[in-house]
DNA sequence: GCCGTTTTCGGCCCGACTGTTTTCAGTCG
């Protein structure tokens, strides 16, 4: 049965290769039914076997032609129309548009005049110095690329949260309903809720191992089984990503997690101080000369160990041991402790859906507020200018008064400008009930440049909160070169808030950071940054990031009801 | 190819930035 990202991953390709023969607005109506079908919650060959192409046809973004190569799709496993383009340019589209500055144009000329066909093809080609003779490419471009393949190897292997998590809860579940099973945990960088991961960990409580690993290794997504046997299998996924699947018995539960959760230096640091204690401590348990004392639960081996209870997300050996054992670890924000969403675009800029569904999916998650935040006239996509902001004030005026138990609140995210002034007048910014500020362009300033012109943003009085404050896109754009004490200090002083974007993809202000900015007592925000309603329940990532930059629920002010919030903005005062 | 509380036809985000050019193509957000 065909997925729904396999749907999505051959309507975007389809729109690639339209757009290398200058197809107009064809491409970008492919791209929106991609989303829709990537987002969907339901399985489209469940959908179409219940109702039909009209099933499908319903879908937004999807009319009559696309819901027929869905349809065909679904029932062939094929699409003609997809295989007669791609025959044009028969290259890996994936792994060549994952080559930051190379999109269709580029991609089709470089197997025109190269052969280019993959990534390796574009690697040879740009080290022999050949794509700089091709017209409209240079040194400057062929330099760019090998970065960007140089980007691509290195991630290649580790995997983002936002891909493995997804997954591997996906499998939990499916073990979790296999007869048998009486527990399952994700354990390994995973539980950790690293930004990025090399592998897959899984254990499994059951008394029938044999069926479970019959059952994990002919699962669908696997494409290699490295190994089966009663207690462990390993195994590699389509995404590229080995899991590794043991089962363990039920005294040996907690022991195991917290051998196969790691990370590689807090264990060590564990057995460390067992061995001072007289004790051993394995994947089995804690064990004074054979007898076991502890191993059921990790509380209970840390417990033995004279700690308390450390979480994952703070198992790095950055200091966390030293806290447990004097009584300092901090009380870690909880995943369910958000209340307002502050970063949300919509319709009215470049989101996929309007105010009102954004305000009625994020209610629905439980939130109490958020923030419509649609992008500002200084970034080149129809961001908004001062009337269209007073005319979005207006329709949320209106919408609040129909909401119940549920506020959106009006804000902004403006641009920064190069030399770090704003792009909306303050006129119009005092009106805002949160103005967040962000850099979309000019990424190549000097350190010096970049930080004086961040700065100079959050002197703004109005300015609220600094937006993925970074700027890094995961395994394909640096951050920006940037001094983060400067930038920490000056939200100090300003009273600036720094966000935590959520989007997988950002993960902005990452770990490391987030402990400066908790240690130096700056406040922050952790926010989706969604763009579609599918993208709303991004903040566990968020969270994660918090928590693994040691933030206390008091560190984050979108965890405070809705007034307190409010106080807690620059011109608060004024209200 | 999709869509419609101005439209079932005629719109559809469009401008900055980069690197290539000497007037502009391609990418990005």
């Amino acid at each position: 049965m065909i997925s729904n990202a396999d749907i999505a991953r051959i309507l975007n390709e389809i729109a690639i290769l339209l757009d290398m023969d200058g197809v107009v607005f064809k491409p970008r109506a492919y791209e929106k039914a991609a989303e829709a079908v990537g987002g969907a919650d339901e399985p489209l060959a469940e959908l179409h076997k219940q109702g039909g192409i009209k099933a499908v046809e319903q879908i937004p973004g999807v009319g009559k032609s696309i819901a027929e190569k869905i349809v065909t799709l679904i029932e062939t496993g094929k699409l003609p129309y997809y295989e007669e383009l791609h025959a044009k340019v028969p290259v890996d589209l994936g792994g060549l548009s994952a080559i930051e500055g190379l999109g269709p144009k580029n991609i089709k000329t470089l197997y025109h005049e190269l052969g280019v066909r993959n990534v390796g093809d574009l690697e040879k080609a740009a080290l022999a110095g050949k794509i700089r003779n091709l017209p409209h490419f240079g040194e400057k471009s062929e330099a760019k690329i090998l970065k960007g393949i140089g980007f691509f190897k290195q991630s290649r292997g580790r995997i983002p949260l936002g891909v493995a998590l997804p997954l591997m809860l996906e499998i939990e579940e499916r073990l979790r309903t296999l007869r048998g099973v009486k527990r399952v945990a994700i354990a390994g960088s995973v539980r950790r809720r690293k930004e990025t991961v090399g592998d897959g960990d899984i254990l499994v409580i059951s008394d029938q191992p044999d069926a479970i690993m019959d059952f994990f290794v002919a699962m669908p997504e696997v494409v290699h089984v490295h190994g089966k046997g009663h207690t462990k299998s390993s195994i590699k996924l389509a995404i590229g990503m080995d899991v590794d699947l043991r089962v363990v018995p039920a005294g040996s539960f907690g022991a195991a997690l917290n051998y196969f959760t790691g990370s590689k230096d807090h264990n060590v640091a564990l057995r460390r101080i067992a061995i001072e204690r007289k004790l051993k401590l394995n994947e089995y348990g804690l064990f004074r000369g054979e007898a076991a004392i502890a191993g059921r639960s990790e509380e209970e081996v840390y417990d033995a160990l004279g700690l308390p209870y450390i979480e994952p997300e703070l198992r790095e050996m950055t200091g966390e041991l030293e806290a447990a054992a004097g009584g300092k670890l901090p009380k870690l924000i909880g995943y369910d402790d958000i209340r307002g969403d502050l970063q949300i675009q919509t319709t009215w800029t470049d989101g996929a859906h309007s105010i009102e569904e954004m305000a009625a999916e994020a209610q629905r998650l439980g939130r109490e507020y958020i923030a419509i935040t649609d992008h500002t006239k200084g970034l080149a996509m129809m961001g908004a200018d001062e009337k269209k902001l007073r005319e979005q004030m207006k329709h949320i005026d209106a919408l609040n008064k129909k909401l119940k138990g549920f506020t959106v609140l009006k804000g902004a995210e403006v641009n920064i400008d190069k030399d770090g002034g704003l792009d909306i007048d303050d006129q119009t910014l005092a009106k805002l009930d949160v103005v967040g500020v962000a850099v979309h362009s000019h990424f190549n300033l000097t350190r010096r440049e970049q930080t004086q012109r961040i700065i100079r943003a959050m002197e703004n009085p109005h300015a609220d909160i600094l937006f993925h404050p970074t700027g890094r896109v995961l395994q394909k754009r640096e951050p920006y070169d940037l001094d983060i004490d400067a930038v920490i200090a000056a939200a100090k002083r300003t009273g600036t808030i720094l966000e935590i974007d959520a989007y997988p993809e950002r993960m902005d202000l990452k770990d490391e950071h987030v402990r400066k900015v908790v240690d130096a007592g700056v406040k922050l925000s952790i926010d989706t940054d969604a763009h579609s309603v599918h993208h709303l329940d991004y903040l566990h990532y968020g969270i994660a990031n918090a928590r693994r930059g040691w933030a206390t629920k008091a560190d984050v002010i979108n965890t405070k009801p809705l007034k307190q919030f409010l106080a807690c903005l620059k011109d608060s005062k004024k209200r």
